[in-house]
DNA sequence: TGTGGGTGTTGGAACGGTCCAATGCCTCGT
DNA sequence: ACGAGGCATTGGACCGTTCCAACACCCACA
């Protein structure tokens, strides 16, 4: 662990040298006081300009009590509509000065590296938990939210004492589905199912819908995981073993998100189904896997980008207010109609 | 004497007083130190469980002049490459105790200069560029480069002095993928090429290829951006106006990425063709679009995890050497085949 | 001519850790 | 019996910044 000895990086005090001033005043120019003689801060800029110095947030933070830097909590980098919901936070946060640390908790816990002690130990302002986290995560999360502003974007739970949460609104989406294949003319429609609170609130929309148009005793829900694999097995076991003409068979799918969607087409195919033609699908999260076009999946769009926008607001409010009761807001979805539905047959 | 502001978060000083022993004594005992007498150990570990201590990161890198934290300079997180490579530089840094702050330059647009600006301020440790960036950041990257350890990822350029790089062998890749087609028999394969430096070299590993194979007559490169719509419409231009069964028309399709190849997958079937029983298709990333069963698409796997695996050797390297000459490392990739390539027709 | 108030500038005390030299104590060899 | 040496423990200096109280200085006013 050896240092160069070269030179370490300038400090306020080689500026204040050289610009023959006190430390202080260095200072004083940094935050753009007022009561600064022009020649003296021309001096000190010029200084700065001349060494490359940059100020050490470390100890900026150190006397502030404050790091300006927001930890991002992220189940699993790989899921798409994580980015949107990015975007957005990012495009608040930026604005007000703050900073985001990415961690994503799957990437840690590989290495038994524990997150919440990371966020804790650097000091960060807040901490946003994006999407829904695996249950070892949701201890962790508790802890951080007795200390520090807390806010989950894109997911309802866990539903901490203190914690903010904005999400999408899955069972008004789940119903704008619904409605658009009923509104389509098809009566037997099945859902494939998702796993955690999303996944049951969207079910639950999905049923609610049916059964407010009279379609209770056509429910159909297999389980999925929220995966293409999953997504492929449940239209197997929903669709497979009928002949294709069968009276029972659905005639439209609502799957839980575009991963399963994706799968349940798959599986159409295979079993000799042309989409929409023979069967409608939609999908969820209006991820780009649905805008290409060789799927074209109809979808839900969840407003990701407003969720992250609105959940990064709720984290300046909270930094401001600490005590306040804990929000719960929902971003409204909309349908993105697409190739894959279409009137049922005959 | 205190400040009576509220209970800020407890200092080692707190746990010392409440542990009965000096603040060294705390100190020692958080670095594991073997010359503390059991008793006091265990005191202080009871002190800071009580207290919920958690130590100051901005306080012990003032001193330590080190962060433990490496910046990651990312292009787009939306590119599905990315997060693999980000998986292997996580699992080796956060082995040798290396946190990742991410920031994705695009998301900072209007600031590529802030992102290096903001890596600077926080004295991080050192730098990975990931992928090819924008030309404005580069002048920004080269500034970092100079202060800072800096290695850049999945690209090859920009090559700056002191800079390591790790990258696929995007030459190689591409041989692979076009000797991959002549084995089965395909003479007329054409290239769907894509941008920056990756895209050339690319596009010269499938010429070069297929000069070595006396094909040099056969050579058909039509200019893509990477993106699906890209492909599609190469893929159009290649193909289309003519009749299915040309003796012309290519019978095989290497694409610069895996989007593109979609891109391609969709104009084949708009034009008729089936894949693989008329035309065969390419693509290059193994991104999990290639995996997804609808589209099973042939692709070179660039080896994302172990190009990320080695950057962060690098960078560990560079930081202990700064004087070090730069080092241009090439990981090997290998070919997946999938459903998109079969002997040619008739 | 003294008083008072603003204006520009400064030294020094935090902030919360690490590290080093110094301390006191205990054991051991001679 | 006594100094040497090892060991556990401690105070204080330091890292690079911000902030506050104190300071000269100048000008207006009584």
């Amino acid at each position: 662990m050896e240092r160069s000895k070269g030179p370490h990086a300038p400090t306020i005090r080689g500026v204040a040298e050289r610009a023959g001033v006190s430390k202080s005043l260095v200072s004083l120019v940094l935050q753009g006081s007022p009561r600064v003689s022009d020649a003296k801060r021309q001096a000190v800029l010029e200084a700065i300009e001349e060494l490359g110095y940059r100020p050490n947030a470390a100890a900026r933070s150190l006397v502030a009590r404050r790091t300006h830097t927001v930890g991002v909590l992220l189940d699993d980098l790989r899921n798409p509509w994580f980015v949107e919901l990015l975007d957005g936070l990012n495009s608040v946060l930026c604005a007000h000065g703050l900073r985001m640390l990415m961690a994503d908790s799957r990437l840690g816990r590989r290495t038994g590296e524990d997150v919440a002690r990371t966020f804790l130990e650097l000091r960060v302002d807040g901490v946003v938990a994006v999407g829904t986290l695996p249950d070892a995560d949701t201890a962790a999360l508790a802890e951080l939210a007795e200390r520090l502003p807390t806010v989950v974007a894109g997911s309802h739970d866990p539903r901490l004492p203190g914690v903010d949460t904005v999400a999408n609104d899955d069972e008004r989406g789940a119903r704008l589905a619904t409605e658009h294949l009923i509104g389509l003319g098809h009566r037997r429609i099945a859902h494939i199912a998702g796993p955690g609170g999303v996944g049951e609130l969207r079910r639950r929309g999905y049923e609610t819908t049916m059964r407010e148009h009279g379609l209770g005793g056509e429910l159909t829900v297999e389980p999925g995981d929220g995966t293409e694999e999953g997504g492929y097995r449940a239209a197997v076991r929903m669709l497979g073993g009928r002949p294709a003409a069968a009276p029972e068979r659905p005639t439209a799918v609502f799957a839980f998100n575009d991963f399963s969607a994706v799968g349940a087409l798959s599986a159409a195919r295979e079993l000799g189904l042309e989409v929409p033609r023979d069967l409608s699908l939609v999908g969820c999260d209006n991820t780009y896997l649905a805008r290409i076009r060789h799927l074209w999946l109809t979808t839900v769009d969840n407003a990701s980008h407003d969720v992250g926008r609105r959940a990064a607001q709720r984290l300046l409010d909270r930094m401001e207010h600490p005590a306040r009761p804990a929000g719960h807001g929902l971003a409204a979805p909309s349908l993105e109609v697409r190739g894959s539905t279409a009137p049922p047959p005959g």
